[in-house]
DNA sequence: CTCTCGCACACTGTATACCAAGTACAGGAC
DNA sequence: GTCCTGTACTTGGTATACAGTGTGCGAGAG
């Protein structure tokens, strides 16, 4: 058990934010699978810590959408239904969109700056090969790109929506599926970059569009429960028009 | 202090819950203003319970943007910046126009029984003559109107907005500023429901824009700390156009 | 054999006490 | 007047205890 409380102490995160970052890995990595209980007690042992910080970590994870929390039963890994993952993607466009057209009319260089540190990020995992990393990698720019509208609160919302799609893609990992190419990966969210420098909200929009949809899900969502009106309707819509469209997500 | 601990155990609402919604009461009726530190200690005196209830209540509540916690300084109630102010406008506006979007395509019975309810409820208040009540009940309605999406997590984010801009007119409040008309801001809503339900995008869209901006705020908003670019952009284009525009808000 | 009731166990929610470490402020030295 | 230092206050974390509730299992009835 533990290495968490070997940490040095002085350099200030938490263990309360340590451990949520140990869950929430756990989590995305499939460690903890959707619906699997998170008994408090499990977790103190799994990480050495005492139980306040893990309740406190519970409640963060909770707030990012990654664990349910059941009033006297604890907390469970969230277990996605089909209308999550349509919520999920359906945020997604509209958070991007919207940062768009906030950001476009004047781009900032140092946020233009931290798009490009991102994209750094990911073409240094290339050379690694860590498939984790560059999901990861490739979320962080994506949230890079929302942020160039400087629009704290959109970016709060969408860094929520970006874990749970993490977990939805999760979920998917257990069904089978990796990135194929993580240099193509890569090159992909360069020409989105480039797009969204035009500054033309048409040509970045587009970009945004055709950079990739929940197309990935398909094969997934269908085997989820939780089937709504509004969920099958944007699946069809998905599948009617998704011909020549990446499989790619991040 | 208390009668928090003295209501009965049986009905379930946890003491963190029910802290949280005494301190957000408090912040929101002005009883606590911002900036002010709020201590653990002090909340455990005022509310009767013991520490770590009242840890969990702060961090629901720094979730909701209503308090800020610096690491080893505790929680203080959030200091809103101009900057603060034009996110949280702009962020509604978003919001309710997706929801629009989402919604009207297909109007759901049940979802538009529940924005009749909070319209009842808004009545009801009328007589009582309660203010707090009605500017509380404002924004319920708010909610019913973007629940009309049956999208879960745009739902959940209007509601944290709307409550960070519940705390932007406690802070007009105390400037002095009050609802003039209890049944006439009743009227307005019953119209805004009345111009969605048509179920043409153009015309509730409209409603909306016109249905109250974030032009209460020109007062104050000045006074606020923390200006950037894009707030002074935000605020002089409000201004420009603002000519006609209810005075309203909720 | 199945269903239901009840009981024991497990876990959360809360309280209490205590320690370590960091921040802020006041007072003194230079 | 400025800088430094020590002290008080507060948070972050641990340990422990206990009550109440949900869960699951087993025994007994039909």
């Amino acid at each position: 058990m533990t290495t968490l409380a070997t940490r040095k102490l002085s350099e200030t995160p938490s263990l309360a934010v340590l451990a949520a970052e140990r869950i929430e890995r756990g989590i995305l990595i499939g460690d903890y699978v959707p619906g699997q209980r998170l008994t408090e007690e499990f977790l103190c042992a799994e990480l050495g810590v005492s139980r306040p910080p893990i309740r406190e970590a519970l409640q963060s994870l909770a707030r990012m959408g990654l664990v349910e929390h059941q009033p006297r039963r604890g907390a469970r890994v969230t277990p996605l239904t089909q209308h999550d993952v349509y919520e999920i993607v359906t945020l997604r466009k509209e958070l991007e969109l919207m940062s768009l057209r906030l950001a476009l009319p004047d781009l900032r260089p140092d946020r233009v700056q931290r798009c490009h540190d991102r994209l750094s990020d990911m073409e240094m995992i290339v050379d690694t090969g860590d498939e984790a990393a560059m999901i990861a990698a490739g979320f962080d720019f994506h949230i890079a790109l929302v942020g160039l509208a400087g629009h704290s609160r959109v970016e709060d919302t969408y860094h929520r929506m970006a874990m749970q799609l993490q977990l939805c893609m999760a979920m998917n990992n257990q069904a089978r599926r990796t990135i194929e190419d993580l240099e193509g990966n890569v090159q992909r969210h360069r020409d989105l970059l480039a797009a969204v420098l035009t500054g033309e909200l048409e040509v970045a929009s587009t970009a945004l569009r055709n950079h990739g949809d929940g197309t990935f899900l398909l094969e997934v969502v269908d085997t989820l429960p939780g089937a709504t009106t509004e969920s099958r309707e944007w699946l069809q819509q998905l599948r009617a028009g998704g011909a020549g469209v990446p499989l790619q997500t991040t």
